[in-house]
DNA sequence: TTTTTCATAGGACAAACGTCCTAACCAAGG
DNA sequence: CCTTGGTTAGGACGTTTGTCCTATGAAAAA
């Protein structure tokens, strides 16, 4: 098998582990299991478990970047591109019910870890902000884009919090709801 | 020394690493240092880290009763005390900013390692809810009182995660104002 | 004073951790 | 054919993990 190969296969699955167990749980052994090659071989792709994490953060970089770009394409409108972004919370709903939002989670243990990685991690968050910021700006709101931005994207981390926590369909569908109807009375 | 008293020394350090490094990078080794004890001697007190858990979190479940307590000592009407809800997130700025939501970051870790004690972590969410429900009761929501405790709940949560994330003050102190907007709204 | 109780220290224990080394393997190039 | 280059498996390494055992010391009970 090529180099690059194992390398994304690799990637692939450590993201998944330190999605569903959080990064210091997840342990080589764990993603060696996974993956179905031997421990020591690792070093020969990355050079340390922090080598990793690097790795698989620039993945969900790209593939957050490629989803922003799906929307543009299947949508008509800004205020359409912001829905899709709030309807990640239905779409990713049996996720988010055992492990949370991948985004929020991972920076908030980089962040109690005092992990230089934090601010690379926080950097996808920044991916979805400046994204809905070009929307809400699109929508003719120049002074308060950002803010706009900034406040979607934090509500959608608390109702993906309180979801993990008490996994209530009703309360989940509820503030989705709410939002698209804030969206709604803001373009009015 | 007595018994309880260290013991309670034990629950009082193990609750603050806990919420600075999360619970399954604290160590026994970590708390010992902390509390000034030996490795071994824990087990007089506790039989496994779990326990240690549980004491934590019953810990938090009387603090967290004995604030809301507070706030009715000092407040005069629901609104007032809702207030104080949504206050915390100032209160608490400066721990916030490094360790993001002590009740919310638990039951995400928690919930991540499929651990038993994600529901005795999530009761800590139950005791604000159900306090607040009683306030917007107390103000005349009588249908919606609970729909709306979840509401501030998860919007807090959410702020307190991208504030961690971002360490924005004028990002907190926006969405606090706003919260505090929607509840006066909520009243007229 | 002697005896008993019990909180404590310190180390043993196996397992797991991240890291590193080396020998075997296999495909491509000569 | 043989040689070379690079991917791989497997195990060694020192450390740390949670857990447990035992001897010590001091205070309380006799």
């Amino acid at each position: 098998m090529g180099k690059q190969e194992t390398r994304d296969r690799i990637v692939e699955k450590a993201d998944d582990l330190f999605y569903q167990q959080g990064f210091e749980k997840t342990s080589f052994a764990d993603i060696a299991d996974q993956v179905g090659i031997s421990r020591g071989n690792f070093y020969h792709h990355f050079k340390s478990k922090d080598d990793i994490l690097t790795a698989v953060i620039d993945r969900r970089m790209e593939k957050t970047k490629g989803m922003l770009k799906d929307w543009e394409r299947e949508t008509q409108s800004p205020a359409e591109r912001i829905g899709c972004y709030i309807q990640i919370l239905i779409a990713n709903q049996a996720k988010i019910r055992l492990y949370g939002c991948p985004v929020g989670t991972l920076t908030a243990e980089l962040s109690k870890l005092d992990h230089l990685a934090q601010e690379d991690a926080a950097r996808i968050f920044t991916l979805f902000r400046n994204w809905l910021k070009r929307q809400f700006q699109q929508m003719g709101f120049t002074d308060r884009a950002d803010e706009h931005a900034l406040h979607i994207v934090g509500r959608s981390q608390g109702v993906a919090t309180l979801y993990q926590a008490y996994k209530d369909d009703t309360y989940l569908n509820k503030e989705v709801q709410d939002m698209k109807s804030w969206l709604a009375t803001l373009t009015a």
